[in-house]
DNA sequence: CCTTGACCTGGAGTCAACTCCAGGTGTTAG
DNA sequence: CTAACACCTGGAGTTGACTCCAGGTCAAGG
């Protein structure tokens, strides 16, 4: 797969995913012998790994050192376990915030609509 | 209430209440003879509602717009619904999303569990 | 052969949302 | 009286995550 091709199937810019190779987010995607990228199963496993954690907001410096511990192999299981459960923390906390937001624009729009119907009871007096 | 007590109160950094205020996002604080700001409760529900919905990721743009509708009165109560049905919405799609995440986390994670008990069966042989 | 189009690189630019700073003022404690 | 402090302002700097660009390579079609 081309770089067009997953960039349209993942929607993610081109320019992103050489910055994400750039930056070391992705280990480097093979090339042909003309030097364009070639992207194997393994790179879009990674990518849509990386898709899912970007779109809930883990940083990519974290992202960064996950990926590295997992190159390192075996040894490194519990530092990733450690890392994931960090962050998972982190994003249930954001999504208990959210979900509170979520609650208070509920709150307010039911408010709204009530007052949109007084003053149309109003006009009808 | 001076800025810094407001600080404390709401984690929000003396700078960035000062910031929010230049860009509009909060209306002019009532200031003592010697020009110190002395936040009233009016100000403070509306760093209140701020703080809820920065938290939830809304942007500052559309906290501005809405703000701006709130001050302009009545005749501005469909528009002010429909920007917080607009903002409902994506907040609850990013929620979802943020779940799928967490989902995949947890799943990981317990991959993680799983590697290290073999890993430790393994060494009982 | 030459143009077109997808790809390449390194580096610079952008954007949102702060965050920091220098230089200055007013109030209070010793 | 003066030193320490919390406050003020306008403007510049930072951060994270892209996004854009100039200038160049290469394969394929007319």
């Amino acid at each position: 797969m081309k770089i067009m091709e997953v960039s349209e199937q993942y929607e993610i810019s081109t320019d992103t995913l050489r910055y994400y190779e750039r930056i070391g987010l992705i280990p480097p995607v093979n090339r042909n012998k003309s030097g364009i990228r070639e992207y194997a199963a393994i790179d879009i496993q990674r990518i849509e790994f990386i898709k899912c954690m970007r779109s809930a907001g883990l940083p990519i410096e974290v992202l960064i050192e996950y990926i590295g511990l997992v190159q390192q192999g075996d040894q490194t299981i519990h530092a990733r376990k450690e890392i994931l459960k960090e962050q998972r923390k982190l994003l249930a906390a954001r999504i208990k915030e959210m979900q509170k937001t979520l609650d208070l624009l509920d709150y307010k729009i039911a408010g709204y609509e009530n007052a949109v119907l007084k003053k149309e009871k109003k006009s009808f007096k």
